[in-house]
RNA sequence: GGUCAGUUGGCCGAGUGGCUAGGCAGUGGUCUGCAAAACCUCGUACAGCGGUUCGACUCCGCUACUGACCUCCA
């Protein structure tokens, strides 16, 4: 097919690169997914959306693709003053709650938001806390070729001697000596030869509730492992694509790197893709920031800084209008532009059924879905192939009034790649109007009822009996009252 | 402090060594009973200062500003 056209910016050489998969046709996908201890926010939505077009882009190439995105749901240290304690257990203590309970519920919410902003479900979603077992087998691995050391309980990776055989920093551009002078203190730093190690394993404190008993420690699994572990597991030792947000280039993907090839004598990934942030303000939307805006408060509009409610698939939208390599500032002008923009899409699309083919088409249509397609190609520029679909908008209305004529054989490709642009590949669908149905119904019956009330009243009782005859053909029962009326059906 | 990005018209956001991004808002029209929608039209923006070049918003250098990472964070 067109797949050695498809070209994406790999991280690791910091340059656009034809995608070829390892074993075609089949394609290995890992994404890091999100750590289930709150709400999903905006820049939550981010990777989850670049990755799904990636995932539907893939497919549509006609490639085979395994597409993991993990769940994390242990470990990870927090930096406050409970120095080394799980997130999940805090949140848990906190709330009185079992780990897992806390676990579970911010996985369902999370798989809620995901499904409203018509993100594919991955092929596998595994869970950090499933796989303590290949996560230990991988601390034996690094540690029998030598490249970590056990003090008090803990294994710490051993940077140094990494680096004397592998480069370590390739990924994000470090350079160990000057890691050295940059690192801060933090929990543990005493155990460590040098203070940029990083745990694969950390023995547990008495008040820590997540723990797994191993030779080294009661403890649990390092910051960084159970990607390297589940992607291993799941796609193999060597795989295509490796995604995430561009905050864990550092520390996090330079220790995959460095894990997998520490294991296994090479590297894993031979693609690294990093969305970039969301901004507030011009400042990174964060959970340590507590600048962030929930997924549910923007389906919602319940946040101070929403002016109003904006839909999933305007949400989707809008991430989709910038290029997944750059920042996008949130404000509510542009989620309105975005919320429009969409809408006039949307319509377009709902035309496309009623359209009459007449002579010669007068645009060429092939050369501007060309484009489109090309636009994907290029390291999936989807703000470039949203500028061509806006002008597939106004060759839609303008067939629909008569002004531009399009040829039989070009509607029916216009038809089916609009089709496959707008839904298949970008994922947008026209918003489920189900939840409304019902009040927008009793608003319109109202409203002609009204209209009857009305016509009662100049004693047109021509129109008001109209309005009961038709009313009741449709199946619908017309009752007035001293008040007014009632219905019902 | 180190490393790496970015600075585009009212807002958002692409891209290119010379030729229209696109969306939203705004202008003036067509259409229309009115309105809306749709379509057409208009706006000549690329942080500042140097340099390379026939020509730079696009390449190079410097300056300013903003941000990301260096610590959990998408």
């Amino acid at each position: 097919m067109e797949a050695n056209k498809l070209v994406i910016y790999n991280t690791l050489n910091r340059q656009k690169e034809t995608f070829s998969p390892i074993h075609p046709p089949h394609v290995g996908l890992y994404v890091c997914g999100p750590t289930v201890y709150g709400d999903a926010h905006l820049g939550h939505a981010r990777p989850a959306i670049t990755f799904d077009i990636l995932f539907r882009y893939l497919k549509y190439l006609g490639y085979k693709v395994r597409y993991v995105r993990n769940i994390t749901d242990v470990g990870h240290l927090e930096n406050d003053a409970d120095e080394g304690e799980d997130k999940i257990a805090k949140k848990a203590r906190l709330e009185q709650l079992e780990p897992m309970e806390v676990v579970q519920y911010f996985t369902d919410r999370y798989h809620q938001n995901m499904d409203e902003l018509n993100v594919l479900k991955p092929s596998i979603e595994p869970r950090a806390s499933g796989h303590i077992i290949e996560q230990q087998e991988l601390v034996r691995k690094i540690m029998k070729n030598g490249f970590a050391y056990e003090s008090d309980g803990s294994i710490y990776f051993d940077v140094e001697k990494y680096s004397q055989q592998y480069p370590y920093g390739k990924l994000s551009g470090r350079v160990v000596e000057e890691l050295l002078n940059t690192t801060r203190d933090l929990d543990g730093q005493q155990e460590k030869k040098n203070s940029f190690d990083f745990a694969l394993w950390k023995k547990a404190k008495p008040e820590h509730i997540m723990r797994w008993p191993s030779e080294w420690s009661d403890g649990f699994p390092g910051w960084h492992l159970e990607c390297s572990a589940m992607s291993t597991k799941y796609l193999g030792e060597s795989f295509d694509i490796h995604g995430g947000g561009m905050d864990l280039l550092f520390p996090h993907h330079e220790s995959e790197v460095a894990q997998s090839t520490a294991a296994n004598g090479h590297e894993s990934v031979k693609y690294w893709m990093h969305n970039n942030m969301i901004t507030i303000n011009g400042q990174k939307m964060g959970k340590s920031l507590g600048n962030f805006i929930t997924l549910e408060e923007f389906f919602s509009g319940n946040h101070a800084l929403l002016e109003k409610a904006y839909s999933p698939m305007t949400v989707r939208f809008f991430i989709l209008q910038a290029h997944y390599r750059s920042t996008v500032d949130f404000s509510n002008e542009a989620l309105q532009a975005s919320e429009k923009g969409l809408e006039r899409l949307m319509q377009a699309m709902s035309k496309l059924d009623s359209m009459k083919p007449a002579g010669q088409s007068s645009v060429n249509l092939p050369e501007i879905l060309e484009k489109c397609f090309a636009a994907m190609n290029d390291d999936l520029n989807t703000p470039i192939l949203i500028s061509y679909l806006f002008e597939l908008v106004k060759l839609i209305n303008s067939v629909s009034d008569g002004k531009q004529e399009i040829s039989e054989a070009d509607l029916q490709s216009l038809k089916l790649n609009m089709h496959l642009l707008v839904h298949d590949i970008l994922g947008l669908k026209t918003p489920s109007k189900t939840e409304n149905q019902a009040e927008d119904l009793n608003e319109v019956m109202n409203l002609l009822l009204q209209l009857r009330v009305d016509a009662k009243n100049k004693k047109d009782w021509e129109t008001a009996d109209k309005i009961r005859k038709e009313l009741t053909r449709l199946g619908f029962t017309i009752k007035d009252t001293k008040e007014g009326f009632e219905w019902s059906k």
